[in-house]
DNA sequence: GTATTGTTTCCAGTGGCTGGAAGGTAATCA
DNA sequence: TGATTACCTTCCAGCCACTGGAAACAATAC
């Protein structure tokens, strides 16, 4: 396969596919005479997995990590499982943090009028 | 003021300073004879502003804005009130999305059970 | 007089792509 | 066969909002 079409058929964008295989995420399996990089079926497999675990908020570096893990056979699952549960940690963090931002924004916001006036809470709010 | 002086009241990093200055979001009052940023208290004002609405995840840009209608006596709350509810909107979205990710990635790990053995429904679920 | 601290400019790097230019290659149509 | 189009290549630059570091100049403390 070319990259167009194995672009195409792991649903990434191919400026994409050849990023990832400039940093080494994802090599071709070889290339053409003329210099196209060739894709067979294990590079699809990598390339849809590492869209999941990106589309899920792993680093290109843990992608890195999971594929290394999603290639070897000998590995356990306890290692996924902490990357897993670690990266739940990072959502709920993130969560809260956004909770927080979102009702102190409400706050500001429901007590602005919205009108013509002049005064106005919130950028008095954001200016302490 | 010099610039560590107003960038340690303002809670801010000095490259931090620099940096608003020279997209001139919070440009120097003016220059010392050696070229030093001298600030007052106008833009300590600010710059505590930027550092509020930066928090509250507005974008540079957005605070560029912000600072406009703050420093505009003659603006309406009309058009702060659409931005900080476009802001809240755009949390909100955040938020869902996360929530998403969340409830997906933890069903994966509930899954899997994390032990020596091989089989991992978390590589499993990401590969597809 | 010297040691330390503060400031300046400039350059480069972060993450994860994305856009565009300039040029070579392959496939399709007349 | 020639022309057009579609696809591919590399390389460079830009996005956002800083941040780190180097080399040099300025101000302050002792």
């Amino acid at each position: 396969m070319n990259i167009g079409t194995i672009a195409k058929k792991a649903d990434l964008p191919i400026k994409t596919v050849r990023y990832y295989a400039d940093i080494g995420l994802v090599s071709p399996s070889g290339r053409s005479d003329a210099g196209y990089r060739i894709y067979g079926e294990m590079e699809l497999n990598k390339l849809r997995f590492v869209r999941s675990a990106r589309s899920f908020g792993f680093t290109v570096e843990e992608c890195r990590e999971l594929l290394g893990l999603y290639e070897d056979r000998d590995r356990s699952s306890r290692d996924v499982k902490r990357m897993a549960l670690q990266r739940i940690s990072e959502i709920e963090d993130k969560m809260a943090e956004l909770q927080t931002l979102h009702d102190e924004l409400s706050r500001l916001a429901s007590s602005c009028h919205g009108d013509d006036r002049a005064d106005c809470p919130i950028l008095t709010g954001l200016s302490r």
